[in-house]
DNA sequence: TACGTTAGGATTTTT
DNA sequence: TCCTAACGTA
């Protein structure tokens, strides 16, 4: 491994105060955190538990144990590297009584929260109210606890949507009311709650104080308002806070994240010194060249010019396609050409702005033989089979977790229907019982023949999962549950690829709980409690496939060669972004998209594209114009050409690299395809097919009149017009 | 209650 | 275009 270079020096010794390293991609951030920890304890003599380290995801904190544990030989198990939410549920955990929750608390993931908004929204008889969606409400209030305002809810939203004024103080009074009812937290709650405690709880506030000699936080562009409080308050003691960061990568400001924590951090905390990461260990000059002409166009940024030793690789490629399948498959093409010079599947990846893109890339990628993962979409704990699960211990271990019993009671089917959870909720709330108690008095509580005899079945079943269950593990637990509860059977006699995969996933659950069983003091209340945090189970393990993902998730990643696609207005920068005048962030994805590059760099474009069903010109994204001209090997039509769903014509698909890139080694199955000519018969969606009569016109304004066989003669504009050709 | 049809909506995501 | 959620019907 390298030597420390002197900035990266300055930064694993300057240990009093307040720092602020600013490290630019790839410029060994990660390793001079570990240092740091390494210098502190090996040359410094702190104990490891007066110091804390701060990431924002599970994998980056794993991480970080495991490079601390090879450079430490002291014991680490008391020191305190996490997540700000595992280190406030910790401290929760503690105090919580004095905050009037008990120990136990629950922890509300985004799916729960959104139940229960769901709930609330229904009781208030706004369910059909486009205003109040669920998601959007759950995002505002998201939002509100992050801000930390001064402002109640009701003033918070109405600034921001007067349509939503009418009611939002009252959803957010119920919501605060039914969670605090349940013992629950959600995720902002957690942070939330724990700055309050440090605030008002002097015990609290002094213990860690003086526990914490050292602070180190890391991705600090990354932090919301409260998080910033919280490390505000939690290095009051010793002031020695470290932070980490990029202004230039901070992709987050969607979810909460606030950019002014780390522009202000010298305001923030007086005397601050200021170190600059910029040498770059991970890319090609040519690449870092890119980067740099894209994002000095931000304005609100503290500057940095990041520089490489490393200049023997080609200049990055820009490509413009006729058509998204065109881009595609160049990419196909390309992956395919690199792999046989020998670039491994595992070192490429695809970054795109949105998911969707995907589908193309993957249709392409398959057609070319190419072995690829996906990533993104739903997390394993999200998943729909995990949750189900999961709610079966959750009701083992707490008879009273309704909402848990709500998500099951009909999962497999049981013939248990809105009607009858309506009549078993009533009587619950009539009694002030849980519904698991309603049903097992059910003879005494109920009326209604059939409903009785469905909850005594269910109760029954319940009682069989339940028996003996302090006794056994909780791997144990959940297969049993997984058996009783008929969900096995259910996913078995579906016999589609989308009950295999459930499957699996359930056999990778039950094997976590297996290797959680192994800890000492486990308990099914232990596992439980933690799980809610827990999200990177389906880890990145490469199988060895080009990786397809989105830019936000790239960032912290490094391949050896990068493909971005769907370069194009309106996709990145995203419309939404354009309209409200967001672009410096979206120039800021676009610099952590350039920098996960390492030799090789492709951007591609396409002057047509179909996205959401409508096919339009398209016009090349701003950041493409932003990069000077000699920095790139342009490759492609610079002016829009026709296409409809195929690629335009069989000259093109030979050489799409036509400056000496890619030509194609393996015969692959291609479907019919042609120019448009008179004759060429093609199919449109509602005119059904017909023949081409005449074409007229050039480029974008082309016009050809077809001769439909069944709705007679129509012109139709060939770039619009979205026509298949068949022959 | 379950299933088929239709209307609407569609970034980015961790905990 | 495609997916989901909500609605109406057997």
């Amino acid at each position: 491994m390298y030597q420390l270079n002197e900035r990266q020096k300055q930064a694993v010794e300057t240990i009093s105060g307040a720092v602020l390293v600013l490290a630019g991609a790839g410029s060994g951030k990660t390793r001079v955190l570990t240092e740091r920890v390494a210098y502190l304890i090996n040359g410094k003599n702190v104990a490891p538990w007066q110091i804390l380290a701060i990431t924002f995801t599970n994998k980056a904190a794993q991480e970080m144990k495991e490079r601390i544990a090879g450079v430490v030989s002291a014991d680490m198990r008391d020191m305190w590297i996490s997540t700000f939410h595992a280190m406030c549920v910790r401290m929760l955990r503690r105090y919580a009584d004095s905050l009037g929750y008990t120990k136990n608390f629950l922890i509300y993931d985004t799916d729960d929260t959104l139940r229960l908004l769901k709930k609330i929204l229904e009781r208030m008889g706004l369910k059909e109210n486009k205003s109040y969606s669920d998601r959007y409400i759950k995002n505002l209030i998201s939002k509100y606890k992050n801000d930390n305002t001064t402002l109640d809810f009701a003033q918070y939203a109405e600034e921001r949507n007067p349509f939503v004024a009418d009611h939002a103080g009252e959803i957010f009074d119920e919501y605060t009311q039914e969670l605090h009812k349940q013992n629950a937290m959600d995720f902002d709650d957690l942070l939330l709650n724990t700055l309050t405690l440090l605030e008002t709880v002097d015990e609290a506030r002094i213990y860690y104080q003086n526990k914490f000699h050292y602070i180190m936080v890391d991705e600090y562009q990354d932090t919301n308002m409260v998080q910033y409080k919280l490390i505000k308050i939690l290095s009051g003691g010793y002031g020695n806070i470290f932070v980490v960061g990029d202004d230039d990568q901070s992709i987050y400001a969607f979810r909460g994240a606030n950019i002014r924590n780390i522009l202000e951090f010298e305001k923030d905390f007086p005397g601050a010194a200021v170190i600059r990461l910029e040498q770059n260990y991970r890319s090609d000059k040519k690449i870092l060249d890119v980067a740099n002409c894209v994002i000095k166009n931000n304005e609100g940024r503290k500057g940095k010019t990041l520089w490489s030793n490393i200049d023997d690789g080609e200049k990055p490629v820009l490509y413009t396609a006729g058509s998204e399948y065109e881009e595609a498959e160049t990419i196909a093409r390309e992956i395919q050409r690199l792999s046989d010079e020998g670039t491994r599947y595992a070192d490429m990846a695809i970054l795109y702005r949105i998911h969707t893109l995907s589908r193309i890339l993957e249709e392409k990628l398959r057609l070319y033989a190419v072995p690829y993962r996906i990533y993104g979409g739903i997390s394993f704990y999200e998943r729909k089979e995990i949750k189900d699960m999961i709610a079966y211990l959750n009701i083992i271990a707490n008879p009273a977790a309704d909402l848990q019993l709500l998500r099951i009671i009909n999962t497999p089917k049981r013939a248990i229907g809105m009607a009858k959870i309506d009549a078993l909720a009533r009587a619950a709330e009539y009694g002030g019982m849980s519904i698991l108690e309603v049903m097992q008095k059910a003879e005494a509580l109920l009326s209604d023949k059939a409903l009785i005899k469905k909850a005594k079945e269910f109760y029954e079943m319940y009682e069989r999962m339940c028996e003996n269950a302090e006794e056994l593990t909780v791997h144990e637990l959940l297969e049993r549950a997984y058996e009783i509860s008929g969900y096995k059977k259910m996913l078995e006699e579906e016999q589609t690829p989308e009950a295999e995969a459930r499957m699996e996933n359930i056999a990778e659950l039950i094997n976590s709980a297996y290797t959680y069983d192994e800890e000492e003091e486990a308990s099914l209340e232990g596992f439980l409690q933690n799980i809610a945090l827990i999200t990177d189970l389906d880890s990145m393990d490469d199988k060895g496939g080009v990786t397809l993902m989105t830019m936000h998730a790239a960032k912290g990643l490094e391949f050896d060669t990068v493909f971005i696609a769907g370069m194009d207005e309106a996709i990145f920068p995203s419309q939404r972004a354009i309209d409200e005048d967001n672009i410096e962030e979206e120039r800021r994805l676009c610099y952590v998209a350039v920098t996960r590059a390492k030799r090789k760099l492709y951007m591609l474009h396409s002057n047509m594209r179909t996205l959401y069903g409508r096919t339009q010109p398209s016009v090349r994204s701003r950041f493409l114009d932003e990069i000077d001209d000699s920095l790139l090997n342009e490759i492609g039509k610079k002016k829009p050409v026709i296409s409809a769903k195929q690629p335009a014509s069989a000259s093109e698909r030979k050489g799409l690299f036509s400056g000496g890139f890619g030509f194609q080694k393996k015969a692959v199955p291609q479907k019919v395809s042609g120019d448009y000519k008179i004759g060429t018969i093609v199919e449109h969606k509602t005119f059904g097919r017909g023949k081409v009569k005449s074409i007229a016109g050039e480029g974008d304004s082309r016009v050809a009149v077809v001769d439909f066989y069944e709705a007679g003669e129509k012109k139709m504009f060939l770039a619009f017009a979205s026509l298949k050709i068949l022959k």
